[in-house]
DNA sequence: AAATTATTGCGACATTGTCGCAATAATAAA
DNA sequence: TTTATTATTGCGACAATGTCGCAATAATTT
């Protein structure tokens, strides 16, 4: 099945870019211009990760998160690095740090979900 | 205001310190003998969080996972560890592995939320 | 211009986690 | 032991998240 371009998909994306941080659907939703279904906004996100445009994450307030990949594949950003979530702006950014580990032998690793949170810079 | 020991609270803390595996509310309630309200499970788990005898991690599920602190103030597991979740078997359990990690200047954190989603030395 | 089918909007749904309130029961006081 | 205090519980209700099916729409191909 082939993608499609649709003002949808363009509106997120672009929000997503400019953003330049993680953002939920909640807040995707309230920012952008068009008024899309919550469920289209899901559809677009998840179709973005199966494409890798997009990474998600999940916080601590247990919602999704969506970040372009701008750096993911680049050796600038590695592909998994910690996210740092503020509380005070509801923002989450990708930081510049990668997550280093080791698990014991047997275990198997898919996935990596790791993020701070607390008051970033521009809050304190 | 003081607590009181119920038998609600005994359950869940007894099924915590057997199962040593941090547990959503769902397989709390499953796995318990007696029936408590789903409000008590989170009011009871809380409490504990509160007490500092357990701890919470939010899992890629968006879930809420409650483990006891059996080593958490001891040397042999630091406060902030990493934490694997099997989709094979949906548990999460601790893991002896601290969370390294620097941030930039002006980033404070506040809590930690680290999850390695997989498959478990068990289930492969 | 017509056919194909990816995408959308809508409604519905299961689930999570929280809250207020009245009833219950654990603990302290008499 | 009996009574008073109040932490805890169960119930109902609620907002919110994320998913799904289905019919309608629209992007792309023929």
């Amino acid at each position: 099945m082939k993608r499609r371009n649709t003002p949808s998909k363009e509106a997120v994306l672009d929000l997503l870019v400019n953003t330049g941080k993680a953002m939920s659907r909640d807040a995707i939703e309230q920012k952008l211009d068009l008024e899309i279904d919550r469920a289209t906004i899901y559809r677009v996100l998840n179709r973005f990760c199966e494409d890798g445009m997009v990474h998600k994450i999940v916080a601590e307030d247990g919602k999704q998160y969506f970040a372009v990949c701008i750096k993911c594949d680049e050796k600038a950003m590695p592909v998994n690095h910690f996210h740092f979530r503020c509380t005070k702006c509801e923002t989450i950014e990708c930081l510049p740090e990668a997550v280093h580990f080791s698990v014991p032998n047997g275990y198997n690793v898919e996935n990596i979900n790791c993020v701070l949170t607390g008051i970033c810079k521009d809050c304190s």
